[in-house]
Parts: C-alpha cells; sequence; structure tokens
DNA sequence: CGGGATATGTTTACGCTGTCAACACTTGCA
DNA sequence: TGCAAGTGTTGACAGCGTAAACATATCCCG
C-alpha cells in the first residue's frame, strides 16, 4: 500500500522543513506554559508527524528546547529594536542614553508581554561566545546581549562613559535589568500593576546609567 | 501476616517524620540536579517508603518542590546571616554600608557554591505577602528578602539614604544581586573564575549603592 | 535513465514518571 | 473497648523520552 495513513494529513511522505515546523510548535507551546510545556511528543502532534521523526533533527528534547529557546531571544531581539528604532535623531550623548533606555525598556515590555516565552528563552544555560549567535538574533542581525553592548559602546564613544569603566559594564546593566524582569514575572513583584512596573523599571535603568556615568 | 515488607527496613509501620524526611531527600536531590531532580519516587525510594506515600504530606510534586525551595531559601537566609555576623562593630553609617555589603556578597556567595540549590530556591513562584515566611528563614528568623529590608532599613536610619528614596529600593537591590548570581551560575558568566566574580560582584554593589546615596 | 546510497518518517517497545483508587495497619480518643 | 482518623501499601493507568528496526522518498552518479 502506498501512503495510506498520513495521506490526508500531508500532501506527501516527507514533510519538507520539519525542523522549523517543530521549532514553531514549541515555540507556542512555550508561549503557552514556559520551558516544561515544550514536551517532544506533543510538538509532533502538532505537526502531524511520529513523535521519534523529531530525533531526524534534534538530538533529545533539550536539543528541541534550545532551538525554541533561541527563538524566544531573537523574538526578544526584535521587540528591542522596534523601541531603539523609535528613538527621534539628535546628538550622539543624548541618542546613546535614549539607547541604553531603549534596551532596557525593550526588555521588560517584553518580558511583561511574553513572560512564558521569557522564562523559555533563559530555561537554556548560554555560553559567552555565542551568546550573539544568529539564531538568537532579530532582523537587525544583533541578539538581546549584542545589543546592549552596542549600546554601552555608544556610551563610551559619546564620552558619556569614562573608557576604564566600560570592561564588564554590560555585565552590570544585564544584571540589573534582567533580574528585575525576573522579579517582576515569576517572583514577589508578580502582582504589580503594569503602570507601576514601567515606573519601577524607569528607577532601575536610572540606577544603572548612575553607576556608569557618576564621579 | 504482620510487618512483613517492612520489617527490616522500618521500626513501625508509621515513619514518625515522613514529611521532614521526604524534604530532606528533595534537597539533595536539588542541591545534586537543580529543580528538575526534585523527584517524587526518587524522593520516597531514598527515605525507603511506597511512591504514593508522599501523598499523605504532599498534594502533589509541586507542593514537594515548594516545601524544597523553601529550605533552600532558609540555607540561602542562613548563609548571609553569617557573612552579616562576620561584621565588625563601628559607626552606624559604617555598619550599615557593611550591612548590605554583606547580604549581597553572601547572596552570590550562596549562588557559586551551591549553584543548583540556589536555582531551586527560585524555581518557584514567589508571593510577596509571604516573602518573609518563618520556613523560607534562617536561624535568625528573617528570610532573604527580609534580611534585605532590614539593611535598606538600616541605610535611611543612619542618614545614608534620603527617605523619600526608601520605597521599593529593595527591588532595585534585589534585582541586581540576583540578576547577576543568575548570570554566573546559568549565563554567560558561567565560566568566570571565582576571583573575578567576587570582584565583579563588589562593583554590582557599588553600583547599587551608589544609587541610593548619589546627590 | 536507472539504481543504490542517504535522508527522512513510522512502528513497536521499554522503563520511568506522576497520580488515582482501594486496601491495611496503627494510633488516639470517646 | 472499639471505632474514627491518620498514615503507609498495592495495583493500575496514561503520558513521557527514547532506542531499534523497518519503510519510503530523494539525490546523485554511472
Amino acid at each position: 500500500m502506498t501512503t495510506s495513513a498520513i495521506g490526508h494529513l500531508r500532501p506527501s511522505y516527507h514533510h519538507g522543513d520539519l525542523r522549523q515546523a517543530l521549532i514553531a510548535a514549541g515555540v507556542e507551546l512555550a508561549r503557552a506554559g514556559g520551558p516544561e510545556a515544550v514536551v517532544l511528543r506533543e510538538a509532533t502532534r502538532q505537526v502531524g508527524v511520529s513523535p521519534n521523526a523529531a530525533y531526524r533533527h534534534f538530538a533529545d528534547r533539550e536539543a528541541l528546547l534550545a532551538a525554541v529557546s533561541d527563538a524566544a531571544l531573537a523574538m526578544l531581539a526584535t521587540a528591542i529594536e522596534a523601541h531603539i528604532a523609535a528613538i527621534p535623531r539628535g546628538a550622539a550623548e543624548t541618542v546613546a542614553r535614549a539607547q541604553l533606555r531603549a534596551v532596557g525598556t525593550g526588555y521588560v515590555a517584553f518580558a511583561l508581554d511574553n513572560p512564558q516565552l521569557f522564562r523559555t528563552a533563559f530555561s537554556v544555560p548560554a555560553d559567552l561566545q555565542d551568546a550573539g549567535a544568529p539564531s538568537r538574533s532579530g532582523p537587525g542581525g544583533l541578539s538581546p546581549f549584542t545589543l546592549l553592548t552596542a549600546a554601552l559602546d555608544q556610551f563610551v564613544a559619546s564620552g558619556i562613559m569614562p573608557p576604564e569603566r566600560r570592561p564588564q559594564a554590560e555585565f552590570l546593566a544585564w544584571s540589573s535589568v534582567h533580574g528585575f524582569a525576573m522579579l517582576l514575572i515569576d517572583g514577589p513583584l508578580r502582582a504589580l500593576p503594569r503602570a507601576q512596573a514601567d515606573a519601577v523599571t524607569q528607577r532601575v535603568i536610572d540606577m544603572v546609567e548612575a553607576g556608569f556615568t557618576a564621579p
């Protein structure tokens, strides 16, 4: 017999782009339920394929989750890029400050709008060397982390930040904003109204900026 | 027949303090493998009891994990208390600064020394109202969060921090230190040597302190 | 063009997990 | 003394990740 069981589900025996389809399904699962909800069998079910077909494209469940995490990071980068793109032209110094603020604001906004995707994005241990991988980048080709370093480079270039303070500055900034996002979506601040969350976000960024520019 | 299968494993049919025993087993599982490793059947196995005995003390796996998370938070509090206890006597202002620093340093040190326990401690969504619950507290009766608020209160009391800046200050401090700890154990800074990690920790605390005391 | 190598998807099967229902033993209290 | 409540056990089930063997499609080389 020819293509019997799958004939009405799929045009051909082969899927065409199963890898991407599984990632897409995984992203939807993650959006709804976070990293725990990315279950291999459910993803294959939604795509209309047998459970083990996934193993032709991913070593194991962990590998699928990593791909979904990368996709979530790319979405985060896209959200941040949108905030950056909205900055009006102006003096280099003004733009630099606005850019750092856009990174922080966009970061927290994404976390609040997509809490489960955000959790998924950071549910996989990351290495420094591939923190800027294309799979984690937005349309502009930069990952969330790379966008932050770019913003800080502008801080130095425009003279706001003394060069000797630049090394590892991204870690200070990232720590504060990321920690705050975690506090908002999973921690004691879960119930904080959005308006207040946005207000405190600005205070967090103020603190970071002061730490970079202060005497 | 009387106590046949369990006779040689346990003195009596009843365990005595199964709840605490399961939490202790869960803590060891978490220490080795983080929240995912806290598996109900394995905990009961280690305690020498049937899987379903756990359901007399915990509604489900999630409830056991929550109890283990509380225990991990209590250990974190204990570690922080040790750092605070080591502060020499002195002027109120000096002590206040040292106390905030002890909270931050102890927090990060615990995360580096017990990364999986640390992850477990924050793997369960927390509510603000019971952030200071006794089950999450150290010998001194304070939880990590409460220890931080106490340190910040001293900042105001000793006149270092203007009172109008006090509201929600714990969230700024907590964000920075917690985010940095995450970066160190699960993020791009995983490979950073301990000495450098400690150095950057101090910079993080500098930044927070500057944000509180600056003009 | 034809045919074998290779890629991709399926079937079957296994052990492990969380959890439900029904049963058994123990303890404490009326 | 007896019974109700508390605690632990047995047996069962569905769902999960994944390994092994098999089936089909596609690609490339003669």
